[in-house]
DNA sequence: ACACGTCGGGACGCAACCGTACCGTCGTTG
DNA sequence: CAACGACGGTACGGTTGCGTCCCGACGTGT
C-alpha cells in the first residue's frame, strides 16, 4: 500500500514494535467502525499503513488477532476500591465503569463483541475472562466487605449485585447512548445500596424461570 | 437453488403471502445466526427456499428488508399493565421484558442490532421507534401513576427509571445469558421500587459528566 | 379464454476478501 | 561485516456476495 516513489524504508530481522502497535490500534479502530462481522484483515492493514503480510507474520488468522488484541486491551489496571463504606465503594466503581464505557472505541467495540459472543464460543470465552470474571471478583470483594460491616445481609448474592450495578450503566451508556449526569450516578448508588439491603438480601438462584 | 429434476410449480400474477412470510422468517433466523454484519440476501433466499429474485421484488436492498421486517416483528401487542401498585406494575413489566428477551431469536438479534445501531443511523432510528420510545411510554405511565398514588416523589425521572428497570434484565439475559430466577426478579422489583423512592426522587439530567 | 406478472433457475459483471507465496530491499544482531 | 529475516508490494486462485437481467412455466383475476 502507500504507492510511494521508490520504496519506503523497511524493517530489519526482528518484528518491529511500532508496526505491531500500529496494527493493534488499527484493529481497534476498524472494529469500532465496522464491527467484528465485517472486519477484514485488508482494511486493518490499510488503516495501519502496513502490509497484510506483516499481520499474518504475527497472528494466524482474523480470530487470533482479535482475541489477542482485545484481551490485551481489556486487561488493564484497576483501582484499589476500598473506601470503607458501601456507598463509597459503589460510587468509585460506578465512576470506573462509566469512565471505561465513555471511551468511544470501547462503547462501540464492547456491545459488538458481546453480541458476537452469543454465536462465537472463542469470543465468548475471551470476554468472560476479561470482563465478567473481573466484574465478579471486584463485585464479590465489594459485597463481602459490606456484609462484614453489617451494611448488607449475609445472604446477599454478589452476582446479582453486579448485574444491578453494571446493567443500568451499560444500558444507558452503550445502548441508549444517553449522556450521563452526576445526579444520575448518585441516584444509582442510592438505589443499588438501598435496593440490595431492602429485600433482606438477594437470594441465590434456585428455581430458574428460564 | 434446489437443483431439482425439472421445475417446481410456481405462483401466479400476484405476490404470494406464503413466500413473503417465508422470507421474513428466514431473515430473522439468519439475523440471529450470523448477525447484521454478515447477513447476506443469498443466505436468506437459501434458508427461505426462495429465489433471490423473489426477495428483490419485495424490497429494494438488504437494509430495506431488515428495517421493514424487524420493525414489523417488534411492533407487537403489550398488556394493559395497571395493577394499582408500583410493585405490581413493576413485576408485570419485568415479566413482560423477561419473556421477550427469552425468545432465542430476540436475545440474539436485539443485541446485534443495538450494536449495529451505533454505526448505522437507519437502524438506530428504527430501533429508537420500536424499542426505546415504547419503553419510555410504558415507563412514563407507570411512574406517573406511582407518583399520583404518592408511592414516588414528584420529581422522579421516568427515563432514569426505565434504565434502572431494563438495564439489569437486559444485561443478565442478553449479555451475561445467565438463567433468571423468580427470586431474582422479586429482588429486582424490590430494589427498583425502594431505590427510586430512596433518593428523594431521581433528578432530571443537568450537569452532564460525559 | 386470456393477459398479467410472479415463480424458480441461472447467469451476468463487479467487487471484496481470504490466506499464501514470491520478490528485492535493508536494518539489526552477533 | 555478514547473515538473518522483517519490510512493502504484488499477484495468485478461490470464495462469496451484490443487484440486475432473462428465461420458460404456470396459476389467478377479469
Amino acid at each position: 500500500m502507500t504507492t510511494g516513489k521508490r520504496r519506503a524504508p523497511a524493517g530489519a530481522a526482528v518484528l518491529r514494535d511500532d508496526i505491531t502497535t500500529a496494527i493493534r490500534r488499527a484493529l481497534m479502530q476498524e472494529l469500532a467502525a465496522v464491527g467484528y462481522g465485517r472486519l477484514s484483515i485488508e482494511a486493518v492493514a490499510r488503516r495501519a499503513g502496513v502490509s497484510k503480510t506483516a499481520i499474518y507474520r504475527r497472528w494466524n488468522s482474523k480470530l487470533d488477532l482479535v482475541l489477542e488484541v482485545v484481551a490485551a486491551a481489556a486487561t488493564g489496571k484497576l483501582p484499589a476500591l476500598d473506601t470503607g463504606t458501601l456507598r463509597g465503594d459503589l460510587e468509585l466503581l460506578f465512576q470506573a465503569v462509566a469512565h471505561a464505557l465513555r471511551h468511544p472505541l470501547a462503547s462501540q467495540i464492547i456491545p459488538d463483541l458481546l453480541a458476537e459472543a452469543a454465536r462465537n464460543p472463542s469470543i465468548d470465552q475471551t470476554l468472560q475472562k476479561v470482563l465478567r470474571v473481573r466484574q465478579q471478583e471486584i463485585g464479590g470483594r465489594l459485597i463481602g466487605r459490606a456484609v462484614q460491616r453489617g451494611e448488607l445481609p449475609p445472604g446477599t448474592d454478589p452476582e446479582a449485585a453486579v448485574d444491578l450495578i453494571v446493567g443500568p450503566l451499560y444500558w444507558r451508556l452503550a445502548i441508549a447512548r444517553t449522556p450521563l449526569t452526576d445526579a444520575y450516578l448518585g441516584t444509582l448508588v442510592e438505589a443499588v445500596a438501598t435496593g440490595l439491603g431492602a429485600g433482606g438480601g438477594v437470594p441465590r438462584p434456585r428455581d430458574a424461570v428460564a
